[in-house]
DNA sequence: CTTGTTGCAAATATTTTGCACCCAT
DNA sequence: ATGGGTGCAAAATATTTGCAACAAG
C-alpha cells in the first residue's frame, strides 16, 4: 500500500514530513533510527524538515502503532517499524551493531515471573549487550574485552 | 566495615558527600535512587552538596564496583547497591515500584542466544513492566489497564 | 474555510564540565 | 603542602512546547 494511504487509513493528514519519515522507516536501509538520524538523513537528501516536527511524527506513529520506540543504553530513543511480531535486541558494545532476535522460552519464563508475584504483565525491554564478529567491527577478534 | 575504610580500601579520599551517599545507598530504606533523588534525600537532612558532585559520587562509585546504574524507561539514570549478585527488575507501571528477581533459566537462555549468534555476551538489561497489587498501588486491581 | 500541522525559538530535563577554592592525607 | 575533591555556574545533550504562519481536506 502506499504511504499516503497508510497514513489516511490512521486518521493522519498525509503531509510531507510524515511522508518522507514513513518512507525513510519503510525503505529498510537502516532498521533502528534516532530522532536526530532521522533528521539528518532527510536533510541531507534535501527534504526541509524541523527537528522538533520529527520528534512529533515519531510519537505520533507510535502512538498509531506505525512505529515502536526503544531505550537502548546510550541515552537517545530509537524507533523501529512495528511488525507486530515482538522481538528483542543484541547490541554490539563495539561498533553499535543492532541485532534482533526472538525466543518463546524467553518470553514465558518472563511471564511465569510476574504471575508468580502476581503481577499483571505489561510489557518489556531485554537487551542483551555483547561484542560481534562483523569484519567491520573495531574491536572484532578481541578476546580481551 | 565503616563506610570510612570502604572508601579507602578503595583509593578514594573519605570526604563528605562520598559518605553521605555511600551510607544512604547502605541505610537500605530505598535501594534505587537516581541522582536527583540522592540530592534532595540529602539535602533535606541539612547535608550541604552540590548537585554535580552526586552525579560525579555516583558516576565513581559505579566505577569502584560499589552501585550499579540502571537505565529504566523513564530517562533519568538509578543506582543501587552492586551486592555481586545479578538481578533484573519488575517495574510497576502505576506506582513506580521496584521489584528484584533472579531467573536462572532466563540467564542460560540469553547466553545461548548470543553464543547461537556468535556474539559473545557482555551484559544484559532486562527490565519487565507490570501492574502491582500492593495495596497503595494508585490502580490496584484495576483490570481495564 | 477550518482545524490540524509545521518551523522556529525558547523552555525543560538530565547530565557533564570549567574553574577557583578547599580539605583529606 | 599538594593534589584530588567540591560547589557553582555554564555548557552539553535530548526532548518538549508556545506560537504564528501554513496547508490538507
Amino acid at each position: 500500500m502506499q504511504s499516503v494511504y497508510k497514513l489516511k487509513l490512521l486518521g493522519l493528514k498525509a503531509t510531507m514530513p510524515r511522508l518522507k519519515i514513513l518512507e525513510l522507516f519503510e525503505s529498510g536501509e537502516e532498521r533502528h533510527l534516532a530522532a536526530e538520524d532521522v533528521y539528518r538523513s532527510l536533510t541531507i537528501t534535501g527534504v526541509d524538515i524541523g527537528l522538533a516536527t520529527v520528534y512529533r511524527v515519531l510519537t505520533q506513529f507510535e502512538h498509531a502503532g506505525i512505529l515502536q520506540r526503544q531505550n537502548f543504553d546510550n541515552g537517545k530513543a530509537v524507533y523501529e517499524i512495528n511488525s507486530g511480531e515482538h522481538h528483542d535486541h543484541i547490541l554490539c558494545v563495539d561498533c553499535g551493531a543492532v541485532e534482533e532476535f526472538q525466543d518463546e522460552e524467553i518470553e514465558r519464563l518472563q511471564l511465569a515471573a510476574v504471575q508468580r508475584r502476581s503481577f499483571r504483565l505489561s510489557g518489556h525491554t531485554l537487551c542483551l549487550y555483547a561484542h560481534c564478529e562483523k569484519t567491520d567491527c573495531p574491536r572484532r577478534g578481541d578476546k580481551a574485552c
